[in-house]
DNA sequence: CTGCCAATTCAAGCGAGCTTGAGGTCAAGG
DNA sequence: CCTTGACCTCAAGCTCGCTTGAATTGGCAG
């Protein structure tokens, strides 16, 4: 098996060193053993850090990443709570969409002002997460 | 107009005063005035703190967000950079579709090593942040 | 008019997620 | 064998996004 070290997995993967070491340490990642001092990483690695780079542009967290792959890439939770957390990202997409769809309005919407917009207003609302206004 | 000090819009936003007060001072929202000491914010500001808040989640900073959404709701930008970013959220939506899918097959599939499975590394690089493995 | 209580300012502090810098090690090429 | 340079550790520092606390003000009910 080919291992690689951390100059050669952060241009691979676009994640610094000094943030890779910082995932090691906080056990986000392992690394697969040092050569001399260096870190060695497997190529599994480079899979791990897709994940947690989707997942932190999802805006979870690394505790949170970390709690839906253990370190080695395998799911610590019972699958149940795997589900739940695709829920989650389900209701967020839908979110997403709303704001998507809020960006849109705006761009093509010609009344004078968007917050004033029933159909502006309408889409917010679709988003649930609306206060009671 | 009836005005909403800022207890209120915490309560009804569920977004904390001290937050909003630190909105105001980066500009990202604007206070109607005052009452005396006391500021008053006009009821679109729910609204807006409705966008900020759906922004926040989908993991943009609040510059950004600022940036998408002047103070007053209204955009700063140009149509074609709003349809930018609108774009921008597709493709962020498409990756948490591709989180949400790999999350999934975590739950499901029986394999021993997810990282190995086919369809999962299938998954991750149609998600096309995958480093080039 | 009094007193309460929500609001104010300002400075300091905090947790997350890294980066930076100083000083040291060591694997590999010439 | 010697140099080079990529790696190492450890502590300190930084940005973001707030929260907390202390000291003060002032709107409003009684």
């Amino acid at each position: 098996m080919k291992l690689l070290d951390i100059g050669e997995i952060a241009e691979r993967s676009g994640v610094a060193p000094s943030a890779l070491r910082y995932y090691e340490e906080i056990g986000l990642i392992t690394s697969a053993g040092r050569k001399g001092l260096r870190r060695q990483f497997g190529p599994e690695t480079l899979l791990q850090l897709s994940l947690i780079t989707l997942g932190k542009a999802a805006g979870f967290s690394l505790q949170e990443i970390a709690g839906m792959f253990g370190k080695d890439g395998q799911p610590d939770l019972p699958r149940d709570q795997l589900h739940a957390r695709a829920d989650a990202l389900e209701a967020q997409i839908r979110e997403l969409t709303v704001l998507k769809d809020a960006l849109r309005h705006v761009a093509d919407c010609p009344a004078p002002s968007h917050l004033e917009c029933p159909k502006f207003q309408k889409l917010l609302r679709a988003g649930s997460i609306t206060a009671e206004v």
